[in-house]
DNA sequence: AAACTGACTTCTC
DNA sequence: GGAGAAGCCAGTT
């Protein structure tokens, strides 16, 4: 159901469900898992379940588009995967959400 | 079960 | 625009 134990499974099929050479932002991915305002959350499954197979949290990024955590080599690491898979970057940690924000379409 | 922690977000200065 | 503080949600211990 749409309790917390689901939460966690939803935050994992919406970042499977992000476009190559996009990213989301946590407060996004918080809401579609039905919770606006968990973006605290959604981190901390992707910290305790470093899983890149079921869980490509290197696709997800802060608001600002700034890329935090990554557990399974460093930000340096999460940075590269993204601007090979496409994703246009304003600094070497920011990201262009203007060109890379996923939006539904 | 309660308390603390944590890969966030937003407001204010 | 940058730095600091408060708030919010779920997980871990």
């Amino acid at each position: 159901m749409d309790i917390t134990q689901n939460f966690s499974q939803k935050v994992k099929s919406l970042a499977k469900q992000i476009p190559k050479g996009k990213v989301a932002t946590y407060g996004q991915i918080a809401k579609l898992a039905g919770s606006p305002g968990a973006s605290r959350a959604v981190g901390i499954i992707m910290s305790k379940n470093n899983s890149p197979e079921t869980m490509p949290c290197h696709r997800v990024v802060s608001s600002i588009g700034k890329l935090t955590g990554y557990a399974f080599g460093g930000i340096e690491k999460k940075k590269e995967l993204l601007k090979n898979e496409g994703v246009t970057f304003k600094t070497d940690l920011l990201i262009d959400l203007q060109k890379s924000l996923w939006q539904f379409r």
